[in-house]
DNA sequence: ACCTGAACACCGTTCAAGT
DNA sequence: ACCTGAACACCGTTCAAGT
């Protein structure tokens, strides 16, 4: 009857190697992306692959719970400097922009996760992200720098694709941000 | 001495073999895109693996030989309906984008056909085409509907985006054209 | 010359045995 | 409870044998 939770304590080894696995698969998946493969991030944290399988269910959730701290950053950058000018939004798309060329398992981690139903809420980091670019967006329409129906699903199309021109290195990203955000401006003086 | 020219006459069973393969891969990678497997097409074609490779270097070669009649296509299409009137990009556009939504193997030539050095000229079908995009781009900033400074590599770009928007199906593809075509609109009244 | 398909290489994942 | 790593499943690709 005192089983008031679920939660089992973990026991201090299993736990010390949890935080091993998700250390080198953030450094692996940093340097070289979606290429990485299992036996080695087990070979480099010090473990066997089944212990990383008995921590992830699968390749896909580790490379999404190495991504999570990323997100957790971006959504700090969000709060604390993209919501005091009246260009947020262009500020917080060229952090994310240069987020995806250092690390190049991010954009794994926000590709793959995007062909799924698309309303799961795939760790808490994002969630919040969610919440702080709702914001920045209200705050641009307002300032008068965005268009006014400019939504988060916007934002998570241009990310997306931002992703994939990082990652297929089919051209330049900052470019591509350029006509994106002209896109989202307001049409000046519409008649 | 009579051999001018390095080409050989292929048997007529091999060029009869050749042709099904095409045919089953066009169909099935239409169907299912990258996840159909190099077996099931040789099933489907009648014919054992070993003939799918002896045709095509790797499954990535019948992949783009399986959708370069898909670029004849637009190529045509872009050359008979997008020259006559003064918004022949946005037309091109919706275009590209009906097709990838049709045929789930063309996705996967454009993804994958970029990841390279990017100056191979990968089948006659793509050379024509990047011509009329030129031809048509330089229309419509003649026309005063696109700003001067677009590019064919700017064209590209989106294309890419396009791709990866429908093949994710991470939003609504035609939302993603509109905020793309608004921002290669020339600014109007810039002062 | 070309075809066939069993065999090989590779990588994600599982599970019997160990502590 | 948790760990290990050999074994399995799967799929792209090769190659010895056949016509």
């Amino acid at each position: 009857m005192s089983e008031l939770s679920t939660e089992r304590r973990p026991r201090a080894d299993a736990e010390r190697n949890r935080a091993r696995v998700i250390e080198a698969a953030r450094t692996l998946f940093g340097e070289r992306g979606d290429e990485v493969q299992m036996p080695e991030i087990a070979r480099a944290a010090g473990v066997g692959v089944g212990t990383v399988y008995r921590h992830f269910p699968d390749r896909q959730a580790l490379v999404e719970a190495a991504a999570e701290h990323r997100f957790a950053e971006i959504e700090r950058y969000a709060r604390t400097r993209c919501l005091g000018g009246d260009s947020g939004l262009a500020r917080y798309l060229r952090y994310v922009g240069r987020m995806l060329s250092r690390d190049r398992g991010l954009s794994s981690a926000i590709e793959t996760s995007r062909g799924s139903t698309g309303s799961e809420p795939r760790g808490e980091a994002r969630a919040r992200l969610e919440t702080v670019v709702a914001q920045v967006i209200a705050r641009d329409i307002e300032a008068g720098t965005l268009r006014p129906d400019c939504t988060v699903g916007d934002v998570y199309l241009i990310v997306g694709c931002l992703s994939s021109v990082v990652r297929t290195g089919s051209g330049d990203w900052r470019r591509f941000l350029d006509l994106a955000l002209d896109g989202l401006r307001p049409r000046q003086i519409p008649r």
